[in-house]
DNA sequence: CAATTATACTATACCGTATAGTTTCTTTAT
DNA sequence: ATAAAGAAACTATACGGTATAGTATAATTG
């Protein structure tokens, strides 16, 4: 009985780009994100990839080594949201498309890296807590710069450089009022599809009352009308 | 040779408290919430009960009901935040006491649930999303309650009915501001030893942001300080 | 020679069931 | 009443079958 399903075995061609380990690694990520570290087993990793098992134990030590070698490279791959441009005429527009672009980016690459490194949290307690600092410290960078620029925009007002440390904390409000919600729930299990339906309404409140807040002469939309308003006392 | 360990055995008695369902219970709630469910074996669980085997699947038709059973229970014991009061003289200082109270009692209670629920979202879809939704509306009704009397009593203002449901959004916004990201750093493993440093001051920026959107008249410490703060042009 | 494959193997872990024995509560017969 | 019989709930232990991490061996190919 002779090899029954691929012919290829031995020396992989020369042009194999990436070669096995490539194969390895995207195997164990495909499996590792949607079943998690317990219940992806290295032979269905050998199976899908595809390699045999002693080819994976040649090129990492354990599966507790592939799991992490699988997470950094994940990681690493994720989008740092600095290719982001602002679109839109006024402020509101400019950041309304700012979280869309956000919230639509992690719901489709994210989300499988943070369920894991949230699962295995207590297994790989480093990983995770990497994983998320960093996730943060990327992420409010450059939310940080694409919310100067469009502040820089606005009103032409050249002292910004000094409330830096300030804008990173404003950059971390937008991310956690417009993208922590959504990134919760679809952790949750809820389909992309049902989220899709609300978000424009939602990041377009987010928005309006992230804009409540930062911008002081700002019509209240969120609260109640200005025009209502007795004066309260 | 007879009984090594305990002598109790057979018939349980008939004011055993409880009984060995809840010794179950319990020790399944403690493992799985802090080593996930596949990673805790029904052996290991009947260990810690202490309870035999056969006694687990007499009570529980299998690890996945057992699971299941553990998990609603876990939730019906959360703190739904209705029994907190409002402590303090200014808005401020309630809606911070109030942040503290449920971002501590969030921190202690409810965070293995979590992580279960997130953890395992794909083998267990419907426990994950009422999770969530429960969760979600209980703490959202709470909190509006909550806000709702913090407003009442800064001015007699009994028109406010009407504005229930935004009351729920605003409720939903201070929950998400406060909570969710001090939830995810928790999530992904940070002590809380750590997060207690931080937690005071994070809370009153945050208690400040919010209020800057929701008071208008406010002076916007978030931007600036009040009294670094220039007559802005 | 170097990389890889197929295959078989070891050792363990785990779910769920089966068997037999023990203790306590409840019922029934006297 | 009280003793015998039975039912109920549990324990300890072992077993079947499967899955899994990791290793060993020999064959194959560039």
């Amino acid at each position: 009985m002779v090899s029954r399903r691929s012919p290829k075995r031995g020396r992989p061609l020369k042009d194999d780009a990436g070669g096995v380990q490539v194969r390895i690694l995207d195997a164990a990520q495909q499996l590792f994100l949607a079943k998690g570290y317990r219940s992806s087993s290295i032979d269905e990793i050998s199976e899908l990839a595809p390699a045999s098992k002693p080819t994976i134990y040649a090129h990492f030590p354990g599966k507790q080594a592939l799991f992490a070698a699988v997470m950094s490279r994940t990681i690493d791959g994720l989008t740092d949201f600095h290719g982001f441009m602002l679109e839109g005429r006024t402020v509101e527009d400019k950041l309304t498309s700012l979280g869309t672009a956000i919230v639509d980016s992690v719901i489709d690459e994210s989300l499988g890296v943070v369920r894991a490194t949230i699962a295995e949290a207590q297994r790989f307690p480093e990983l995770s807590r990497n994983f998320h600092d960093a996730a943060r410290e990327r992420s409010v960078r450059a939310v940080s710069r694409l919310l100067s620029e469009a502040d820089r925009e606005r009103a032409r007002d050249p002292e910004a450089p000094i409330h830096t440390r300030r804008r990173q904390d404003t950059a971390q409000i937008f991310l956690d009022l417009i993208l922590l919600p959504i990134l919760l729930r679809s952790l949750h299990g809820e389909r992309p599809a049902e989220l899709r339906s609300e978000l424009a309404s939602f990041i377009k409140d987010r928005v309006g009352f992230f804009l409540s807040a930062c911008e002081p002469d700002r019509p209240h939309r969120h609260k109640r009308a200005r025009a209502n308003r007795p004066s309260p006392s």
